[in-house]
DNA sequence: AATGAATGAGGATTCATTCAT
DNA sequence: GATGAATGAATCCTCATTCAT
């Protein structure tokens, strides 16, 4: 019995709460973060600022609930490409490749995404950011290389953590200055100098073979 | 003549600045910025609401007073080393110490001066902000070590984004999880990476076999 | 359906306004148009002050509010007068009655009625104002009276704001000064002028001869 | 001894106020009345805000004598007119064109002027206002019409009310439209009104004689 | 006497949260 | 459960007035 009164429930809850993220993320690209009000994110959600907080026990909440939802789809994809056959170097570029994509197709709520609110209000559960998740898995992938012996041994986890960094401040820097680079160009860019640094080859090297 | 009274009044105008500041600091790092209002900064500066405002015309320009204060030693530090004579991978690495040492320092307002309060509420002058400097200089280094023949044709300022994003990135990892590495450590996992990336020298490995 | 809602929430907000005239009104009479904060407004009609500006967008908004509502029974009296039968000196007369037993009666708001904030602020809709709403229907009579060949042939517009103007100019002079005449003396007193001017008629000294 | 001294502090004391009124003026024509602050009055006269406050005790006791002082000339020159050797009617219209082209050549600070600061906030000594000095003037002179048998015996001083409001809106009036009258046409056009009425001359009285 | 920095009460406005219907 | 009016603390900013120098 009470399956069926459970299951509706969930239902309109998840249907109200997609309406919530809708909104909210209108008027996150559209007021910033510091314009987003509850009564805004009500209004826009078409529904009533009381029921926001039937379904969030607070503005906080609300917050985190859509960061993460905002979230998921990049985090699930990467999932696909960590589990993935691809070689370590494979596997970065693919990541940063859909770093990329997804913070390109989020410009709006950009400021809002990475510099998560969550994490910075209240750093709940680190795990849950995808910048935080993202780094575990570009280490373990690091590490994957190493064991591999393609890369060099270098500590992992730091390296994971500037991979992420600047492949944000790449677009950042191109939402700043406006210009665009095309998605290959800025992986290659980026990809480039992770794997292979700015040193030229050493041509002592070279002569002593 | 007025040698007297305006050497008096700025004199008293650069220690009211300064006890702002000092205030400033300590709410920033109190209540983090959204906390930082003006009555707190007032109260901890020790004195009236009204005098900040005989003193900076808004809010916003006692922030971005505060901004620029805190900024400022560290970028005549890096102007420095980038007029000094050292060899481009040198200034790299000194210049990573630099910021490094100086986000450490500052861990406190590290949120506040990172995310560069005045490009943020009105990109004012972005050449100002100690990130789009950093960028620039670094991007002429790298530029210099391209016509040394020591690093690799890349694209500099891309490449000079993505140095100080990770540097960025680095000490904002250390902050979130607490553990906390030494300077040299430091400063030597980002260098590495960034100078010699993170694919195995081929070379090498050839020559062992 | 929404008849329902609609009606009660139609009710409550008119109950809201009125509470809010009333309020204000008590304020402007004890505090001058200067005096009159928000915080006394809302105070005065027994609410927080957050509900006001639920109510109006702006303290702007509101005082406008309150000078139409204190307005529009004057207007629709003068209507009446204009659009029946009366001939034209009949009409002045008419009105100049109303206004004066108005403005009496309203003393309190006096200065902030005639004033007309809403005109002095961002003159919005000049028709809407008391004043210039009298202007245009004293002028069109004036026209009338011209037509029916009882007035002689002067400026209307520029006769209408003189009326009015002396209209309001005679009970600012008695309120400042204290005496107060009966409505008959004053409205006498007025119209005698506007119709029938200072000068002696010639006719009798010519004909007393 | 003390005359040289007192000359000398009562030569500086009308200069500053002097200079005060000055730069009262500019700021009222510029920033209007509720703009109008010490800090900006004192910028404006090049002086020291501590200074206004030696000269007068409050804001309110400058703003009135800067009325006062803004009045005077119009004060001294229809004093002239009543004293003159005009009949009423005569000295009826100069007076009225006086203050017309002083209105019109004081537009900026009008508002401020008209609406008697010092009359509205504690009405000192009504004797010292501009409007109420020439209701005075008026009154004398319908009052010498009268006895002269020009004028019909009406209440001078309710006539004198009448006439100076409807000179101040027609100005007004004026002001607000944009549009502007010759000086002739503006008092012929309130002098024609007051003198003979807007009735026309009685046929009937004609043929009876 | 002149100065202008310091004061702090006061004003308009916003908004997360509550709660009666 | 849904609604949205009510709340009032919190925020930025202004400005007349004082007073130490």
């Amino acid at each position: 019995m009470t399956t069926l009164a459970e299951r509706r429930k969930e239902l309109l809850d998840s249907m109200m709460k997609e309406a919530v993220y809708e909104g909210a993320v209108a008027v996150l690209t559209r007021h910033g973060l510091s314009g987003t009000t509850m009564d805004r994110v009500a209004a826009e959600s078409g529904m009533a600022k009381g029921s926001l907080y039937n379904c969030f026990r607070s503005k906080q909440e609300l917050l985190e609930f859509v960061h993460d939802r905002a979230i998921a789809p990049l985090r699930a994809a990467i999932d696909e490409v960590v589990d993935g056959p691809l070689n370590a170097a494979e596997k970065l570029t693919a990541i940063v490749r859909l770093w990329r994509e997804y913070l390109v197709e989020h410009q709006a709520v950009f400021e809002f995404l990475i510099n998560d609110v969550a994490a910075k209000q209240r750093l709940r559960d680190t795990e849950l950011t995808a910048r935080a998740s993202a780094i575990r898995q570009i280490g373990a992938i690091i590490r994957q290389g190493i064991q591999e012996g393609t890369f060099r041994p270098v500590d992992a986890d730091a390296a994971a953590q500037m991979l992420i960094s600047a492949a944000i401040g790449m677009v950042e820097q191109e939402f700043a200055t406006g210009e665009r680079r095309t998605v290959d160009d800025a992986v290659e860019s980026l990809t480039g100098i992770f794997l292979y640094g700015l040193a030229a080859p050493p041509v002592a090297q070279a002569a002593s073979l």
